[in-house]
DNA sequence: CCGTATCCGATTTGATACTG
DNA sequence: CAGTATCAAATCGGATACGG
C-alpha cells in the first residue's frame, strides 16, 4: 500500500522551500502512528505498562473511566501493533498480564519527550484557549 | 534528549507500586495533548507550518487530500490551542497566513522525536500486524 | 481568496448484559 | 477474572453549495 520512502534522517524542523508533496517527507508513517496512538486510551496504557506489567483488572481499576470494551479493544490494538504483549496464566481464576514489548519500550522514550512537553505547557494551552475569542476578524 | 532505553528521567516509566490515580502522574494533560494532535491533519499542518508560514490555499494544495472544512477546522483548533497564529492581510483578494507560534515551535521538537521513531519503526509495526493472529487463546 | 453552512455516511465510544 | 455481544450516542470527516 504505502510506498517505501526510507532514508529520511530527521523529518521535521527543516526549511520547506516550496510546497512539497508530503509523501517525500515520509510523513505518512508518522501520521499513521499518531492516529494509532491518538485515541483516548492508548497513551495511558502505554505509560502505565511502561512502569510495570499489569493485570487486566488492575488496569481497569487504575484508569477508572474506561469501559471493559475499550480497555480490551485498546490493549488488543497495541498488541496487534507489537507494542504490548499478553500472557495468560492458566490459574483457577484465570489471570492475564500485559506488558511492553521491546518495541513498545523504544516508543516510551519519544513518548516521554512529548509527555514532558504536555506537562510543561498544558497551562499555556489552557490559557490560550481561554484567551481565544474566535478567528481574528481584524476589528 | 533523554538517554538510551530503560532510563526515563521524567514523568514516565517509574515503578507504580500500587494503583495510582492518574492525576498524580500528571497524565491527563498528556492524554489531552495526544487527543488534540491525534486527528487526521493536525500533525501534518504543524510540520508544514514548522518549515514556513503558509497561506490558506497553499496548505490546501500541499495536502491535497483535505477538504476545506477540515483544513479550516484543524487550523482553528491549533489556533485555539495557541500553537498557530493567523494573520489576515486586507488586500483586495484577501489573503490569510498561518504560522507557528513560539509555543507551537517548542512542540515541534518532541514531535520530531516521535516522528523519527515512527519512520524508524513503521515497518516493525506493519510486520507485527502481519504476524498477529488474534489473542493467544492458549489452545 | 477564504472561508461558513448543511447534509450525510463512517468511525469511535460508552452502557449494559451475558459467558468460560 | 477476563473478557464478548449488542445497541445507542457522539464525534469525525467529506461533498457540496453558498457568502464576504
Amino acid at each position: 500500500m504505502s510506498g517505501t520512502h526510507t532514508d529520511v534522517p530527521s523529518v521535521l524542523a527543516h526549511e520547506l522551500p516550496r510546497p512539497v508533496p508530503l509523501d517525500e517527507l515520509g510523513l505518512c508513517p508518522v501520521s499513521d502512528v499518531f492516529r494509532r496512538l491518538g485515541d483516548k486510551w492508548s497513551l495511558l496504557l502505554l505509560v502505565l505498562l511502561g512502569g510495570r506489567p499489569h493485570r487486566y483488572n488492575e488496569l481497569h481499576r487504575s484508569i477508572e473511566g474506561i469501559s471493559q470494551r475499550m480497555l480490551t479493544r485498546t490493549l488488543r490494538s497495541l498488541e496487534t501493533d507489537g507494542l504490548v504483549w499478553r500472557r495468560v496464566h492458566p490459574t483457577v481464576p484465570p489471570s492475564v498480564e500485559y506488558g511492553l514489548t521491546p518495541l513498545g519500550r523504544t516508543l516510551l522514550e519519544p513518548l516521554s519527550a512529548l509527555a514532558d512537553w504536555a506537562v510543561l505547557h498544558a497551562t499555556d494551552m489552557d490559557a490560550a484557549r481561554a484567551r481565544y475569542a474566535g478567528p481574528g476578524q481584524t476589528p
